[in-house]
DNA sequence: GCCAACGTTGGC
DNA sequence: GCCAACGTTGGC
């Protein structure tokens, strides 16, 4: 029995990295690097799986807005940038024989052509108890539930 | 730029 | 283990 697929959200600030400089990559696929919150690593070390569907979130943004869809293609190894002095997200305390940080590959599967905006999404019924909806929410990677990636497939196609 | 809501740190 | 202080997130 195929494990069911799950559908996650992952929230970018675009100034830092956008949808479209993650459709600029080659073979439109990155790592997802710089998660540095615990309850965001776990999903992301121990439930996200090759074939998952992922939400793209632009937050701190003009509008905030769900702006595509990727897919997960590798499933969770260390953050090698924890170990890097000179990066923004180095962390001493994570080290190569016990790391602390993990992330996974993303591929491009979709760009909205109409990006998605808070506002059109609240009031929708079928997303009432999204996490991204929640008020003081703040987790940067977070899962979906089936009924809401399909009300937020079917607003983002028309 | 403001600020509310969070998460983390560290003294005790 | 408590909790105040601090730093960060992210909508507005």
């Amino acid at each position: 029995m195929a494990t069911p697929k799950r559908y996650w959200l992952v929230k970018t600030e675009p100034e830092a990295y956008s949808i479209q400089d993650l459709a600029n990559e080659p073979k439109k696929t990155t790592c997802w690097d710089g998660v540095r919150n615990y309850q965001a690593r776990n999903f992301m070390r121990d439930d996200m799986k090759k074939g998952d569907l992922v939400l793209v979130y632009h937050s701190n943004a003009n509008p905030p807005a769900v702006v595509g869809i990727a897919k997960v293609v590798r499933e969770s190894y260390p953050d090698h940038t924890a170990w890097d002095p000179d990066d923004k997200h180095y962390d001493p305390k994570s080290t190569a024989e016990n790391p602390r940080w993990f992330m996974v590959d993303l591929k491009l599967q979709k760009i909205f052509k109409h990006p998605l905006a808070l506002p059109e999404l609240r009031g929708q019924k079928p997303l009432a108890e999204m996490e991204l909806l929640r008020k003081g929410s703040r987790l940067s990677v977070q899962p979906v539930r089936g009924k809401e990636f399909t009300c937020i497939e079917k607003l983002a196609n028309g």
